[in-house]
DNA sequence: ACCCCGATCGTA
DNA sequence: ACGATCGGGGTT
């Protein structure tokens, strides 16, 4: 059980939300399985938060990969990120779904942080050497299909969105 | 100071 | 299909 290396983080954000499906993911000791996550990259891409430049909510997304990007939506709901490629490009992956090792499954990016008590207390959290996450490589991968991202009104038509296939 | 709306979710 | 609920960010 090997845990993830910002190496991981800091590459092409497809790339890092497709090999996201099936790592271990572990709050606070609460151990699951990621089995959905959807890309947001770059400025040029119109659903990511940093597509009109750079706020202090947003920030975190502009800075390393490797890190906890969480923020505040609908009034009720936190949503958890990951941050991807290299220090100054604003991207992320959301995670969408966990399923836990005690056969709960979290279902969607506000459900989940709920569940888990990750708040913006954890918005720029270190994932590799924090204590709080854990992200592992057991060497498990979970076959994925494609589609369109969820709830969001501009990019629409991309195939962003990765969910296992099976949990 | 004001207004709009959102990477959601539960209920109808 | 719709309402809850409120902070962020753009506009006046």
């Amino acid at each position: 059980m090997t845990r993830l290396v910002r190496a991981f983080f800091d590459r092409p954000t497809l790339e890092v939300a497709r090999d996201l499906i099936g790592v271990r993911f572990c709050v606070d000791g609460v151990a699951g399985r990621i089995t959905e996550t959807e890309a947001y990259i770059g400025q040029d891409d119109p659903a990511c938060h940093a597509a009109r430049g750079q706020t202090a909510r947003n920030a975190v997304m502009f800075g390393p990969s490797g890190m906890a990007y969480v923020y505040f939506i609908y009034g009720m709901y936190h949503c958890l990120n990951m941050v991807t490629e290299r220090d100054g490009f604003p991207a992320a992956v959301l995670v969408r779904g966990i399923k836990l090792e005690d056969g709960r499954h979290l279902d969607g990016p506000g459900k989940l942080c709920r569940d888990l008590g990750i708040d913006k207390a954890d918005n720029g959290a270190d994932l590799i050497s924090g204590e709080r996450f854990r992200l592992e490589d057991d060497g498990i991968r979970l076959p994925f299909i494609a589609g369109p991202r969820v709830g969001i009104s501009k990019g629409a038509d991309l195939p962003w969105r990765f969910r296992a296939r099976i949990l």
